[in-house]
DNA sequence: TTTT
DNA sequence: TTTT
């Protein structure tokens, strides 16, 4: 049958890659954290919540991602949104990651240059002309 | 800061959505499953591998997820990943979901009418170059 | 430098495919139109505007294509934008189209069973009570 | 129906945002150009190729994109296609543009911290340019 | 916990 | 387990 699994994550690095290899092949795999914020009001409260989720690299890109991805940084990961199960010590363990498909590194520039206030409101026909802050 | 967190996933639902109301402001919130195939080659035997999901839906969408949504059929959800985290008896959970913000329902024609065969060797790393056609 | 250039369309066949085949490579190549419609309303009115852009596949895709896709039919494409440009009679000529990367044929349900109208105010953190029709 | 029409793009401004305002309702409109570049391989050549589009805004992301948003800066936009039609010299004219939904500045690093490379081959044909029939 |  |  026919699927479509398609994540685009713009965050931070939450921690360094650790890069294994598959014994046997030997393929990389690279595993990292990432970081990606949302801001929202609720009332006239400005709140964030923070999505973590793991990172898994395979191949090159693994490769890559040891050799230029770090903590603290930003990155942008295209991939799909995978569900692993697996058996640790008797106990049923599950873990949903990101199998990465592709890794672009950006520099985010401060807040004042950042869209991400207008988010929920950027549709032309739900403008509220009052909430403009400039 | 900006962020950018974006999901889109065509699946077949697992459990039919249970609609609750937020104590309070009364908002319909609507919880369901999502199960996404994705078939791929090792070597010459073809496998698959299942992503679980739970999808929550709010407002007027979870209201059409109640009404519309269904287990066993295939839908299209666009929203973004999320991670929640609670304690239970004491003890730290959290959990990744898809929060929707848009769902289409579908259907899908039968295998033979499908590309999903054509797509696997489009990872780096499960490429089998005895694949190729031409 | 890193970019990004990610589509994912849902819409209706409007010309058959035409499949042809690189002279040389014997590649093949199969173009077909796409029509997304998008509904929205403008102060009490329901309009709607229809996107129409050439979809281009190559490749196994391609046959697939000629194979599967049919003008009325739905799908599903992700790709890439393209765009070509060529000179025609002396004069510069150029077109935006999809490269398509996967191709998912879809039958979408009758209206009353859609999302579509719901999509503007489906984030719980904008939704306004007033707005709900049921 | 059920459509969906979701682009996400990351590249070059390639013209500083011309904003003008509606007249009637004052709404601003933004519109500037984006220039996604792509690297691929052909035989043992890189080679690239460039998609330009134009991105227009609405609203407090055309102010946004006013004040923020300049030539030769790196952003990534999430919109959604449309194709524009109108008469001009009684000749009919068309157009495709991205509506943008969401901007994000960002800065790329230099090329050698970029995947890019990688991402080439994740395509299952590799087909030649100057082969193509149209 | 699971869908096809 | 966490980034800004």
């Amino acid at each position: 049958m026919g699927f479509l699994n398609k994540v685009i994550l713009l965050g931070n690095v939450t921690r360094n890659p650790e890069v294994r290899y598959i014994p046997g092949s030997g393929t990389p795999v690279a595993t990292f954290g990432l970081a990606v914020n949302r801001r929202y009001k609720q009332g006239d409260e400005t709140r964030e919540e923070t999505c973590f989720i793991d990172i898994v690299a395979f191949s090159r890109l693994a490769e890559f991602a040891g050799e230029y991805v770090a903590k603290g940084i930003s990155i942008l990961v295209e991939g799909r949104l995978s569900y692993r199960t697996w058996e640790q010590d008797g106990q049923k363990r599950s873990k949903h990651e990101i199998v990465a498909e592709n890794i672009q590194l950006v520099w985010r520039k401060d807040r004042t240059a950042d869209a991400s206030d207008l988010l929920d409101d950027t549709n032309s026909d739900t403008f509220d002309e009052d909430d403009i802050p400039f």
